[in-house]
DNA sequence: AATGAAATTGTATAAAT
DNA sequence: ATTTATACAATTTCATT
């Protein structure tokens, strides 16, 4: 797909809040209302937008913690893993990567002991380490056109 | 703050949709949209709702690669650091985190050179790690009520 | 804190360029 | 592919409970 300027001020729109109206974003980038509608349609269709996310401050809500976690998986224990991963409400991001751990996880967490039962549950699957986040230094950044 | 049950199935609706109207909202809780309006606010109010965030793919917009990279920062590097990585368009996440490594990053890029020059990029701050992205197992889960 | 009603604003569709 | 016109729907404000 062509994404063009007009897209891509259409994406900065959405990216910065997402309940923007077709008429606000419109205004903002100097076509009617339709146009913007349809142009949103089309992203969405190509799947270029995935969809639209209130973002929820885990720490608001009453999760203190939050934490980097990688897993080293047992031999046959890295299948049985990602669909495991898929039902724990505290595994905010998971990705599978290369190198000496198959999966990095960000966890939300109430406190040390919610950690510590988190961290026992995932003995059964591999070796785990747990870094703990002391801050967010850029979060959900942007994705901006590329030169 | 309270976040009763109607508050979190509003929670629910924002963050499978942040695009749903009140009303629709409203439709699906059981409430009027002038009721689902002010809970919105309040939660936006309280930080609780950080923002809404149009949610795009970086593959189809020209990002071939997706990176965890870890910094190891020198000796009075990491504050410089944590400002400049603000600027770095291809970082999606940072965290500072304990342990050995003090940064973790989820990067975006287009290719292999891309990813080298994003790395070259670093060696003035510190020692850093990169892992592939291999697939995205979670990806920006909902959050959900702590029982 | 939620509802119902009125005014304003936004959306969706179709016709035209 | 975008605009304008129009009918329908949603939002906002406010009075009421």
């Amino acid at each position: 797909m062509d994404i063009d300027r007009l897209n891509w001020k259409i994406l900065k729109c959405l990216q910065e809040n997402a309940r923007l109206s077709n008429a606000e974003i419109g205004r903002r980038v100097g076509v009617s209302s339709p146009a913007v509608s349809e142009r949103i349609k089309k992203m969405e269709d190509l799947g270029l937008i995935e969809g639209y996310k209130a973002i929820v401050s885990p720490f608001e809500v009453g999760y203190q913690l939050k934490a980097i976690i990688t897993l080293r998986a047992f031999m046959g224990k890295l299948k049985p893993f990602l669909e495991k991963v898929k039902t724990y409400d505290e595994v905010v991001n998971c990705y599978r990567i290369t190198g000496d751990e198959n999966i990095v996880m960000e966890v939300v967490l109430k406190n040390q002991k919610h950690l510590e039962s988190f961290i026992d549950q995932l003995i059964i699957y591999g070796e785990s380490k747990t870094q703990i986040v002391l801050s967010d230094v850029v979060k959900q950044k942007e994705i901006k056109s590329l030169k």
